[in-house]
DNA sequence: ACGCGATAATAATGCGCATTATGGTCTTGT
DNA sequence: ACAAGACCATAATGCGCATTATTATCGCGT
């Protein structure tokens, strides 16, 4: 027989006064001139310890308060492909936050799931309702589903940066155009002038974004872009030599160690021959990851940090622009596949 | 101005019927005798499509019933120390479990930390109640707690092997003893007759099992067992050869990799002059997980079978004994750190 | 003609909490 | 001495839904 939970009624009734009063105790709060005296004060504080109440988060959300519970909804399918691997270091920024902020979090991994794809459907975006928010993660589809979230006055914040709807979506982001642009810089600072791009040429957001870096780096000390669209790494090796390339920028799609096992088979070496960077953490489980040169991703800093923007924003504090859209600045790693060309122009 | 949800009085409304006529249709059921004409359930249903409505499932949830929700509660803070590293497994599993029978999970990250451990006080424990039911992970230490919660009838489920209590704790485990005293028998099959087991002894679960393997193989066999208690590795190495052990196991706090390389220090080769079997997956990110012998706990799979559990209990289905105490083979891990031993005796 | 059961639907209630509207009592100022 | 606050606390209401209790209508047998 499952014991019935603690009510406020039921410390009410041990303290000796209304479920009010208790209400009232618990938000430490006095709308439209209500008092509570420091003696029933205490007497209430007492009766909660005796009875060992806590609130039902449930009839919290269902009177309009909070319940501090923050959701977590990921579009992406987490399985299978290894794509926790990609995911999990944002979780592990959001619940450290989550732990300070001493607020609970709700995975919603109920959503049907379409296409290998998590759907926020009409029905499925009304069980966010049990969070006093939610972070979004993943790429999406749907402008229309973002639109009801925005016309619905829900707290969200996605995790990356997300660019559309006149600017209305609160995101935390990393900067990956300049973290990119830094890296092309480097490898023409080593002497480079034939650099290549290699990866998928997407829509999405972080693909535009360092190809942006990419193309914008290379334009400023007069250089064109190289595509090496290429998805067999023996194909992207084969290209690299077609193309004269001495360096290649590498997407986080591409495996970086196949590409050095498939441009060794060409008698190539890295960075001797071709230096590579990656740009952020590959979507490989690496070998060696600590010897590749380029820049990762602050995916834990993002985590956090959106889950406290979150938690402002269901606070209903006033949260202006720059906070708003955040990009957090990736970190270099200084790595060992970047080398001078070994066909260096005299400067 | 936040749109105020379709409610199923609006419906009623559209339908020029009660709320409860709609509810009933919603849920296609009638208790005690309630009716609701063809014509009526259609009017209705047009109603329903018209409107757009769908439910609110925190009012579902506050009108009784279940709420499709699991919650997840770790004792160990899952930082720092990486702890992620091991529990993130288990959530892996218990998503992916979560997303086939289409429930959310609710992670309790709220809780107080105490001394570096999460405390399922008593009013932790109530949050609990948001939640159908909770998977429990980590070391616990306070029995009253456990106690607590078989009292009360909440249904919950440990990941961990977990005899106390009168065996009426349910649990999903990983069995080390058979695990351990394979790997035990391995190296007594390569010829090794000094074999030492490196690691703390600690009275948790998974060391009493290990331990218990290891010298219950060892005694099988007519041999001794011999404890290696150092935490150093140097130390470690140094005791290897005091007692003129030609094979170890590995405890998983102990770092092999560390290991390996005081060992060299030592003009040691693994395997050559001393043979390693790991007894589950090292608490440390290593450089090449691939070439240890030893064995995996199945982590995953023991998060998906626990959640499974679960939700077996928390929909009242009765479970027998072998499921509510299951313990879960363990993968033995080829590897190459095993070789026969210089010294071999003759058989 | 009368009552009884089946049919059809609504009214009413409560889940646990936040909040507004009220009702008291005790001090002040004039 | 008497009204105007200030103070303290409670009653009452509603959030959206599931469910129980109740009402109303009709067909049918005797």
């Amino acid at each position: 027989m499952p014991k019935r939970r603690t009510t406020q009624a039921d410390v009410a009734a041990v303290a000796g006064v209304s479920q009010a009063t208790v209400s009232f105790v618990l938000n430490d709060r006095r709308p439209a001139g209500v008092h509570i005296s420091a003696d029933t004060r205490q007497r209430v504080l007492d009766a909660i310890r005796i009875t060992g109440y806590s609130a039902n988060p449930v009839a919290q959300r269902l009177a309009g308060g909070r319940n501090q519970i923050l959701g977590v909804f990921t579009y992406e399918a987490t399985f299978p492909g290894g794509g926790r691997d990609f995911y999990g270091p944002f979780l592990v920024g959001v619940e450290h936050a989550a732990e300070q902020l001493g607020i609970d979090i709700l995975l919603f991994t109920s959503a049907r799931v379409v296409d290998g794809r998590r759907r926020l459907t009409r029905d499925g975006w009304q069980r966010l309702g049990i969070a006093d928010g939610c972070l979004l993660l993943g790429q999406h589809e749907d402008r229309s589903e973002l639109q009801h979230l925005l016309d619905t006055n829900y707290p969200f914040v996605f995790i990356g940066k997300r660019v559309s709807e006149g600017g209305r979506l609160p995101y935390v982001g990393a900067d990956y155009v300049s973290a990119t642009r830094r890296a092309v810089e480097r490898l023409l600072e080593a002497g480079h002038r034939r650099v290549g791009y290699a990866g998928d040429m997407g829509s999405d957001q972080p693909t535009t974004d360092r190809w942006a870096g990419y193309r914008d780096a290379l334009r400023a000390a007069g250089l064109g872009a190289r595509l090496v669209p290429e998805d067999d790494p023996d194909a992207v090796a084969a290209a690299i030599v077609e193309q004269g390339l001495t360096a290649v920028v590498l997407a986080p799609e591409r495996d970086p160690e196949e590409l050095h096992d498939a441009l060794r088979r060409r008698g190539l070496e890295v960075p001797r021959d071709v230096s590579v960077v990656l740009l952020g953490q590959p979507h490989h489980r690496l070998r060696r990851p600590q010897e590749w040169s380029g820049f990762v991703i602050p995916r834990e800093q993002m985590g956090a940090r959106a889950l406290l923007l979150l938690s402002r924003l269901v606070a209903g504090d006033e949260v202006a622009d720059p906070d708003l859209h955040r990009l957090l600045e990736c970190t270099d790693v200084e790595g060992a596949t970047v080398a001078p060309p070994v066909t260096a122009l005299a400067p």
